[in-house]
DNA sequence: TGTTAGCACTCAGGAACAATGAGTGCTAAA
DNA sequence: TTTAGCACTCATTGTTCCTGAGTGCTAACA
């Protein structure tokens, strides 16, 4: 891009006044600006080598300019001044985590929520879970005559539980009994070996118990299968109808945003620690008239990670919502990490607990 | 309403035939039908009747009949003709809760957004709290050297559990010492009467254990206000989208929709087992035009309810929602029962095991 | 060689007007 | 009470004209 300063002065003033406007922008008003002070004409003959260059867009003969999506990137990538966030700003930040005694499964999720409405734009937020991660142990709990609570816990720190409904009724020592036997053949499994046919194998090893523990190892497959996929949500929907921009796309960009599938191959792409896809970059055609800010949390070594993206119009106040996210995503790793037990690696206290396997 | 059967045919026709194309019913299109078989004049002076009566609007006058508000409400209240649901439809209704293990919790949520893609329209779905809904056990379970789980088991048989981390090494001990202690102060006891301040006052009865379990009080405390809260969804926001007369007011919409104490005054206007609030028979400005379906549904005596919802277009299907709607919360309310395990209305069992109070 | 003033040009948006046709309201006859 | 006939209405579509913001180009200037 051999471009003199200048051109790329006025490439960044048309960007950051679209942004804050969101009317095209003509000659005669950049021509105002302190740091250019050229004649309207000399930014005429700026703007024109701008657009031969892709960089500037112009919505009809007779409006001004608006960026491109190329123009976009250029300004992302080599002029925009993101500010380090001052103490209000990362305090506010702060405070969409303001829960007082957070749970780490419900973090994820409730702050995402926050942020969406804080920036005005969707958030998307997932979990990735590691592949070693292992079950640490089952935990069974007496919750009526006919009914128990299975409560998983991995290696990752993740701990989710079920309410199961039986056919027996539920004692203490048919509890402890299940628990000896189900921590016997799932502690220390890796989660993603747990499939059906495994599950299958331990209700074999019952015997005669089978039967009437089907619902009960059902119950503990679901709840390896849930830790496994790891978590996804889609928060602030709403926000996005504020901008006309996205409306009249608005059904078929949800819809995508509600795959899991499609969005999680989009993310994927994405591999440095915050990214920005605009618009048209995006290859699904659903988001050619949104931008998308990805970021990355990390929760210390092999315990896990996820990601925060928003959504929103192209025309999106980067120089600002990029470093507020990636707080976002430090703060998130950071407090999922405090909460988050980290696996103290030896299973072996439990392996020895519960003795075979 | 002092109208002939001829007339009220006539408006029937027209809301059926608007219903399902959606255009403006013309007295040409009318005289084809098989149980008119009048000329187009003579529904043309009956038409001119139903709209002075206001159950006809014309968008303009060289168009078509509509039904006005007014007339879709005498179309439900004593037109239309619901049919019982045939096999087929029930077996597709059953199969929104195709979960083969449903957790109480959960079932809610997930039948309900499969009812919204299954109708095509968003749902809301709450459970409503029973006033005398008590605590009927804590349960403790290690999950990390200093995390524990905070289970909640309440009358109405809604289970709770949060995680929670603490400052201190999680021991069987120290575990038996406070479930004795928490139940001691909890089991039993009303809900909706465990306030901030009570819990302050269990937390003095600790003593110098106070501040360290000052987190798990916090816990417990935070998992009665959500149980005593019920639980509130809305889905299918995305469904709306695909009905252009939603779309202009989709934001006002869907804002409305997310709130969850307007949704719940609205709502609990009505009181009937199924109620119809058509357009702009709404109070409320931001569903003027959109209609709202809504169903209860009941688990056992005394043990809770709840309500569904449907939300669409005006211009929806009445006579198939409706029974849809209603053979699906009698499901609802037929599985709840069943799994949810209904209280033993003895406490004293408990009360027995934790000694005081 | 880069910058600027001047001016003709372009085109979206809005207003004004006419043509079209679907569907009506009214009247008089059956 | 019903119907045929006909004049009438008005959304829609297309055309034309006007206005003004903003441009592109040219020639003069520094």
């Amino acid at each position: 891009m051999e471009l003199d300063q200048r051109k790329l002065k006025i490439l960044s003033a048309i960007t950051e006044t679209y942004i804050r406007t969101g009317e095209p922008v003509g000659s005669k008003l950049l021509s105002f600006y302190p740091d250019i002070r050229v004649s309207p004409a000399t930014i005429r003959n700026d703007m024109a080598v701008l657009f031969e260059k892709g960089l500037l867009e112009q919505p009809h003969t007779s409006a001004g300019r608006i960026p491109s999506h190329l123009g976009y990137r250029v300004y992302i990538d080599e002029l925009m001044r993101c500010s380090p966030l001052n103490a209000e700003e990362r305090s506010q930040i702060d405070a969409l985590f303001n829960i007082k005694y957070p749970d780490p499964d419900r973090l994820l999720a409730d702050a995402a929520k926050a942020l969406a409405d804080y920036t005005g734009c969707a958030t998307i937020s997932t979990s990735i879970v590691q592949e070693n991660v292992k079950v640490r142990k089952v935990e069974i709990v007496e919750a009526g005559t006919r009914t128990m609570v299975i409560l998983l816990m991995a290696s990752n720190g993740v701990i989710r539980n079920k309410v199961c409904h039986v056919d027996f009724a539920v004692t203490p020592e048919i509890i402890a009994f299940f628990h000896k036997f189900a921590n016997g053949w799932l502690a220390g499994k890796s989660i993603s070996q747990i499939s059906s046919a495994y599950i299958g194998s331990v209700a074999v090893a019952l015997g005669e118990y089978s039967r009437i523990f089907t619902p009960v190892l059902g119950a503990i497959f679901e709840l390896c299968r849930e830790v496994n996929e790891g978590s996804y949500y889609v928060n602030g929907f709403t926000n996005l109808l504020s901008y006309p921009e996205l409306r009249e796309g608005a059904h078929e960009l949800f819809t995508f945003l509600e795959n899991r599938e499609q969005v999680t191959r989009m993310l994927s792409l994405t591999q440095q620690h915050t990214t920005v896809i605009v618009g048209r970059e995006n290859p699904n055609q659903e988001l050619t008239s949104a931008s998308v800010v990805v970021s990355r949390y990390d929760i210390g070594r092999d315990v896990g990670s996820g990601i925060i993206a928003l959504v929103g119009p192209v025309r999106l106040n980067y120089a600002k919502l990029i470093p507020h996210l990636e707080y976002f995503a430090q703060t998130m790793g950071k407090l999922l990490s405090e909460t988050v037990e980290q696996d103290p690696q030896d299973e072996s206290g439990l392996s020895a607990e519960y003795g075979l396997r």
